[in-house]
DNA sequence: CTGATCATGTAATTCGTTACATGATTCC
DNA sequence: GGAATCATGTAACGAATTACATGATCAG
């Protein structure tokens, strides 16, 4: 592995065209966020790394005065960012949940206490379900003026995600009340 | 929020009883890793850091001349746990998914290079679906001889989160076929 | 004219992994 | 005797967030 999975965000939307710092920051918070989110302090020095590199080329175009780069795939760039589409490296994967964590120590609660949290869980779930709901329609929207059709499919995914969150946690809150029996913390 | 989630993590463990470093790491490898990892790296220094704060208190007992120091909660820690629990500050969710943001930039491949990718997902999952049905029998008949239920129910969880994984894995590439258009790179 | 948005960047800090060093004991 | 496991720890590095600083333009 060389280059980091932020540069290949970057690289990825790139290929969409050209796009400044702060256009990657704001794509990135609507769309690949879910799964692989970036902040500025990553974003900005990297469009340089990756510049030196040749992978992509920044263009200072000040529009109306306004101080602005915008940068596009190099060739190299697009080459680079195939390598790693087709590649079978070891894929990166990690979820960090709270809500689980809390759920896996619950056995020091009480039953109550503990079918509380798991409301908690299920609400959270389903705000970011809404969110998610917020950006379909325009998602939609981009698929069938345009081609791409993955960006629609992985939103989907995380719908269908966020569904089965909260599936899970109306599940695991009957059985809590269905296994009645006292269970003091 | 005062303490990091890792010394959560430590804290939960904890609470089954005196535990050494050594002890977490091999506990946490076989069961919260899937949602919340932790290496010795943060769990050595954490553990002196909750022995400072009188969360945990260490005590040497050197096992047939083998240096080791294990730990136990103090009431203080016990109380800083259950208040994290029932605690209803924002969740840490988080997840980062290679093989996902893979997809999302798919549109760069030919339907035959995203179907082997979809696929090369789907057998990862797989990987970690058999993986975790391992631990299963295990945590089933700790379950039976104990009183802890959370972490029988965790686990369960894992294992619906991969299959529901491949499953989804499964339906993207189905659609993929379908979707049978010529779409070149 | 004022708040939202566009736009770029850095510094400090936190979080976490990996690799290394060390050494005892237990099981085969 | 040798491999696996028990056991503790540190150093270096990398990844990522947060907060800050700065300033222009645009929409109402």
């Amino acid at each position: 592995m060389e280059l980091s999975k932020t540069a290949y965000v970057i690289l990825g939307t790139l290929r969409l065209g050209q796009r400044t710092g702060y256009d990657i920051k704001s794509l990135v918070d609507v769309s690949t966020r879910f799964f692989w989110a970036a902040s500025y302090g990553q974003i900005y020095p990297e469009l340089r790394r990756l510049e030196k590199a040749g992978l992509v080329k920044g263009e200072r175009d000040p529009q109306n005065g306004r101080r602005r780069k915008a940068y596009e795939l190099t060739p190299e760039g697009e080459r680079a960012l195939h390598a790693w589409l087709v590649s079978d490296d070891p894929l990166h994967f990690e979820l960090r949940h709270e809500g689980l964590l809390k759920l896996f120590f619950s056995d020091a609660l009480s039953s109550e206490e503990a079918a509380a949290q798991i409301r908690r869980l299920r609400a959270e779930h389903e705000r970011i379900l809404s969110e998610l709901r917020t950006i379909e329609p325009h998602a939609r929207a981009k698929q069938e003026e345009g081609d791409k059709r993955f960006p629609l499919m992985t939103l989907e995914f995380g719908i269908a995600y966020q569904q089965f969150l909260i599936d899970y946690c109306s599940e695991m809150e009957q059985r809590l009340v269905a296994g009645t029996g006292a269970s003091g913390s």
